[in-house]
DNA sequence: TTGTATGCGTTATCAG
DNA sequence: CTGATAACGCATACAA
């Protein structure tokens, strides 16, 4: 920039001024200027603007792993909503292991970055205490684990509530989940089994353990092996309900292995309406939680606390994005959509 | 910084020898700097260091989409390897576009990374001599576009080949062929479609146009399409062959909507192995490209190019992965490993 | 082994 | 509108 400066016979100053596009700059330098700058293909030195700004133009967005189709479609929203407000993204990868997810909110990679955007998995209500951190944050997709922190959070009791409510409404009585009961109390597996169980007990029927498969990752393999743990119990089976899409396709997969039709013989719903479900065969009912609006809000949420400096542990807000239920064949094709 | 070295009583100089682990340290002022550290709170400013050293420890992934679960695979496995070599993952979202391609390989952002991984999509061979830049730059998946640069392909020609006579070899005879012949010539598209050819001719046979179906996008939607047109020109299919796995999982759907069987009817292969393909119903026949070594080999030749300062446009290498077929339900079940 | 001085490339302040 | 100069926080000679 030195150099430009001094070829364009002007400040360091101007050149800067240039070339943040500033308003007080006389047409004449500044095209003197921006000739310098493209004889020379000078570049700005984002470390040294950084230093300076004290702003980096980067957020990190932690997630438990790319390969979970929610994670990767989340991150895609989040990639642009960031892009449309200058933002980079950064991403770290906690594998949703608890210690991974407290390293990152302390780690010292996180503080090359103006904020982060965060879905733990792993932390437990007990961990609350550590969110409290001096930095821009913003939780994703879980009850509030923390009051003081910006948190955008999906309706989980309320869209499990509505697919198990279907399942019931479809006439199947024996309805199995498929997931884990989160013990920790604070997670989407214990919200959405929540939501399962307050719709069953409203329609008035008695959940048998035997027919809950437990897994604490929640991917296609272990849906797969919960299904196979429920089915051998022997226990009647009309209805699967899988905690998310990839556990209940998971699922889904053993049925078709065991020779049971989907939806006749049993009918299969998820929740978080991945790509996937809309071209698997059959199709998959789910409850869409609003992953679009999720990212852009927790991104806006972010770049407006950037922007005024507010420390982040002042008044967080929590905002609840409404889930919709979409029926597909496992569930017998649509009836409503609530 | 300087607080920290004020009091612990020391230099700057010797709060930074001990932040960096050197070596010429003596154990009690070491631990008398600890301690300061702690007290004060201190953390390491990341963009000054950046600007001093001259490097960030973030290295840049640009991919297509993250929804593409090819590059949501391949991204969680370049980030770990990035984390094993101690950097962190920038990541760019092209859409597969050419102008946002382009725009990647010469944009501000870019430069606030110490190198670029980069997966092309839309960048045609006339635009090889954009990627003579001058950072560290590593190619992924597809024929070297430019000499000179470092690139790690997949064995696309010889993995088609391979699953084509797989479907050969199951007595298939007239065989679709999902997604896009690429005109451009150097992508996975015009290669993978090209090893379909040579097997196919090897055979004896002559592929009819019709039972291609184009695709210029590769995901579930347009693989589904394409599907349907073949299908509606009314000409005969027992095979279909998906230039990737979400290809073929779409042309899958159409087959499952028209009631026919696979593999009975038709046989199903794609190309990717990804996880999904292990679970649909049935599973699906595809080629394992190698991903993870894929990753891991352009995050080493990355990195080293960076650690030793070599300029990008120097000797680039070429390093060709081996495919290996999966032979799964959708094309009859295993019979052999190529 | 430790301190001092200087540079990294930008932005901000305050004159002019 | 523009220029000189001081931060920004750390690393690296080189000296002690």
């Amino acid at each position: 920039m030195r150099d430009v400066a001094r070829r364009a016979g002007v400040s360091v100053k101007t050149v800067s001024n240039v070339v943040n596009d500033f308003p007080h700059v006389s047409t004449a330098t500044k095209s003197r200027v921006l000739a310098a700058i493209s004889e020379l293909g000078y570049r700005m030195n984002f470390s040294a603007r950084n230093l300076s700004l004290g702003r980096t133009g980067m957020i990190t967005l932690a997630v438990p792993e790319m390969r979970l189709p929610y994670f990767a479609e989340l991150s895609d929203e989040v990639i642009v909503a960031a892009a449309e407000r200058g933002y980079t993204v950064l991403v770290e990868r906690t594998g949703g292991l608890r210690e991974r997810e407290l390293e990152v909110l302390t780690s010292d990679r996180r503080r090359m970055t103006d904020g982060l955007i965060f879905s733990p998995l792993g932390l437990r209500p007990a961990d609350a205490h550590r969110l409290e951190v001096d930095y821009p944050l913003v939780l994703l997709g879980e009850r509030s684990l923390h009051g003081s922190v910006h948190h955008v959070a999906m309706g989980n009791v309320a869209g499990a509530r509505a697919v198990t409510e279907h399942l019931l409404e479809r006439g199947r009585r024996r309805v199995a989940v498929i997931g884990s009961y989160d013990a920790r109390g604070a997670g989407a597996g214990s919200l959405r089994t929540q939501g399962f169980t307050e719709a069953l007990a409203e329609a008035g029927i008695e959940h048998d353990p035997r027919r809950t498969g437990e897994a604490i990752e929640w991917t296609r393999a272990t849906g797969a092996e919960a299904m196979r743990r429920v089915l051998d119990r022997g226990i009647g089976v009309d209805a699967v309900y899988g905690l998310n899409d990839v556990l209940a396709l998971g699922a889904m997969r053993v049925l078709f292995e065991r020779g049971l039709r989907v939806p006749e013989d049993v009918a299969v719903a998820g929740f978080d309406d991945i790509e996937e479900g809309r071209f698997s065969c059959p199709s998959l009912t789910t409850v869409q939680p609003g992953r679009t609006e999720i990212a852009r809000t927790a991104v806006w949420l972010l770049v407006d606390r950037i922007a005024r400096g507010e420390p982040a542990v002042a008044g967080g807000r929590e905002l609840v994005v409404g889930p919709q239920i979409i029926t597909r064949e496992s569930t017998g094709g649509a009836v409503e959509s609530a």
